[in-house]
DNA sequence: GAATCGATATAAATATAACAAATTTATTCA
DNA sequence: TGAATAAATTTGTTATATTTATATCGATTC
């Protein structure tokens, strides 16, 4: 399947599946384009046709046309080149793109940050373990370079913290598991946001002592160790945000 | 702040924060709007205007600033109203429409499902571990009903596995952690496709008794039980999963 | 006085047209 | 052969008109 089967859109033929009772000529658009994609009719890398084709296949204006793209692409479900030979295709999944997605909806939807760090400490517990048992030699020098890195930044603040999200990403990473890297990805704007405080010079280096001894269980093939040891970090790092809550002070944070 | 300042997107005045380079105009003004979400700047409820104003706030075609919407709307930030006192307005979280979203990328990145059963196995031993701490005699009462439900649907094998896809469902309510719900609705899609074949009678008469299991742990607010109960049950499916794949025949499943 | 019906204004949804900008392909000339 | 150029295609953007949906206000009716 590489060219996408139109189907009109209007009163007089009624939508095959009809899953959805859509409002608008877009949205029907991007509600037939998404079930093939979740149904396995549609995979990456096929090509749907410029807006003109797709415009005219539907029977709609390019216009209307446009905007089922827009949502597509505002998705990651398509990726829309200019020029001849242009077009929109579907995307090859974005591990990184549904995060911000993921980031907004927890920012609208007020989910406590302690539910978020209680989820995050079992995520990142398995993450490693995964890591103890399938780091490779690079991913291991990957990691200790960037402790070393942190240890020149235990100064400053803001680069400390910035460091730190990228030890636990990187473990992450080291897990060898895709879907942990996504489901990972999509918490971190929750639990550091692009503003947050940042941690002070002495709970940097306590920081810094306990990402070491977590990369030493990693070093050591030790899951179960590994498991435990993060998953203390992560509920250490929850008690502190609790008791901030708590003491109404959102400063003072001690993330990483 | 309940209107959203507009600052021109034109070359010649730079955006304040400009942290992603877009390459147009639209993007530009998504990325401005979801920047505000993610910084606390903008909040749930607050109105951004008409199509109109916002065109002319920001100086852009009314078009342009349509297609920055729809691109909003499909991540579920705005919420678009018409006719009198119409217009855009950023919407409250929806935990169930990002879901969606992520399962989409989950179909376009081709995880493993293993991997993805993986974390299921974490988090619905989590949420059947706060299910059985937090359950209300609501959500029990709901829990068995659906047990009762499902009982009935067990010769109907499409019938019995979206019972079942509820019943998970209900325990992940019960665990009263928006955060959860959230999470597992994300793999929803991804474990249960939905034109995935169905288990057979006899299948689904194991699955229902130990659907009655976990929920006597949850009765007995036995949370550790419930947790490692769960675990098993999911495991289980994972192995299954694991053998079906081995023996290249994806018919014959036995998820819930 | 309250409820219903209708006119009106507002705003999105859609369609069409036109032009600009980008990008690939084909052509031409050195 | 190879680089510059022209042409064709397609998105990006704006403009305008028409249709449809919704709320508000007022008049009519019970």
């Amino acid at each position: 399947m590489s060219q996408l089967q139109a189907r009109k859109l209007s009163s007089g033929t009624p939508l095959v599946g009809r899953l959805r009772q859509t409002a608008t000529n877009a949205d029907a658009l991007v509600a037939q384009i998404l079930e093939g994609i979740l149904s396995g009719e549609i995979k990456s890398g096929d090509f749907l046709g410029s807006e003109r084709d797709i415009s005219e296949g539907f029977e709609v204006s390019r216009n209307t046309a446009r905007e089922a793209l827009r949502s597509l692409a505002a998705l990651g479900a398509v990726e829309v080149k200019v020029g001849v030979k242009g077009g929109a295709t579907i995307a090859a999944g974005d591990v990184e793109a549904i995060g911000e997605a993921l980031a907004v909806q927890y920012c609208l939807s007020d989910v406590p940050t302690d539910e978020v760090l209680e989820i995050q400490s079992v995520l990142e517990g398995l993450a490693a373990e995964r890591a103890a048992e399938h780091a490779t030699p690079q991913d291991i020098e990957r990691l200790e370079g960037l402790l070393e890195e942190a240890e020149e930044l235990v100064g400053d603040s803001t680069a400390f913290s910035n460091s730190s999200l990228v030890f636990h990403a990187a473990i992450a990473d080291a897990s060898h598991s895709q879907a942990l890297v996504m489901q990972l990805r999509s918490l971190r704007y929750v639990i550091w946001p692009p503003n947050s405080t940042k941690a002070q010079p002495k709970v940097a280096k306590r920081v810094l002592e306990t990402h070491r001894a977590l990369l030493e269980f990693i070093k050591n093939k030790d899951a179960a160790g590994a498991q435990e040891f993060m998953r203390d970090h992560i509920e250490h790092i929850r008690n502190v945000q609790r008791k901030n809550v708590k003491n109404k002070r959102s400063e003072d944070a001690t993330y990483c």
